[in-house]
DNA sequence: TTAATAAAAGACAAAAATATCTTTTATTAA
DNA sequence: TTAATAAAAGATATTTTTGTCTTTTATTAA
């Protein structure tokens, strides 16, 4: 098991790529984006269709369309990815899957388990979708399997 | 998504079940401890017999038969439940999901994410199967939905 | 206005995870 | 040795996740 889902997986970088792409300027096709992170292509355009829906990226159809993301999102936390796709159970829930995370009847691992998922929590609140274009852009960073 | 699989979560609640239940002395049926973890019965089975045929827990059948836990296996690392069930992709994969997590090719949250992911490996190295033993008696810790 | 383009939407399919049911095997106690 | 007990094994069912295919809608350029 990963941490996120792989539709999550796919929906960050996806994001990433598109960020990337649109301040190079412009839009990217559903077929570069998949192309560009190495996913299904079709499976994928059903997760953006979701992001979009929920304004995290947006699209235009027709000749030129494709997707795009509006400046101010770019500068939004990865955890608004994470929970739109995945929910929020990885921020608030119980690391052995009780009901719910509690203090007052806590699991074996609650100590240490809080705090990893407090900081897992943090890594994405202080991540931006923006935030790695440059070493995107100069291959330092990769997106592909 | 949590961090482990539900199959995971229950394995861990019932080896600590198991655990506790060895060493206020004898064995304990899948009933008992399906009760005891709040899963279901014949799920748990099936689970149990995996963890069995690993060697991580132990079990007679007949009369007065059930799950119980070698002494040795008492220290053994949760790490060890955890790779028996969901593999250790969660110690050594990706966070985005890339085939292989590497310093010369890394993901964007490659730096961050190894970190948070090491503490998760060494939290469930640490922790051993029955080192909650006391705290489960003393019902401080719970085991339950 | 028409043809081409590209995403959206809806239906469907395959695979994996989760859960249940039934039969078999091992063990114990009477 | 027999009957009762309890886990093991095997088969099947359900749900969720992942993936694909087809049709529709919006947009653009000619
Ligand atoms: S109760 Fe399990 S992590 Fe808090
Ligand atoms: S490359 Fe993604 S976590 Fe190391």
């Amino acid at each position: 098991m990963a941490i996120f889902s792989k539709t999550c997986e796919y929906a960050i970088r996806a994001v990433f790529y598109i960020a990337l792409k649109t301040v190079a300027g412009g839009r990217v096709g559903i077929k570069d984006i998949a192309t560009g992170i190495d996913s299904p292509e079709l499976y994928l355009a059903k997760i953006l269709q979701d992001l979009s829906r929920k304004g995290l990226i947006s699209s235009v159809k027709g000749p030129h369309g494709g997707f795009f993301i509006e400046p101010p999102s770019l500068s939004r936390p990865l955890s608004d990815i994470v929970e739109a796709v995945d929910g929020d159970s990885l921020f608030y829930g119980c690391g052995l899957g009780l009901k719910q995370c509690s203090e007052v009847n806590p699991c074996p691992l609650h100590n240490e388990f809080k705090d990893i998922r407090d900081r897992i929590h943090k890594l994405l609140n202080t991540t931006t979708i923006g935030e790695f274009n440059s070493e995107l852009i100069d291959g330092l960073l990769s997106l592909k399997k």
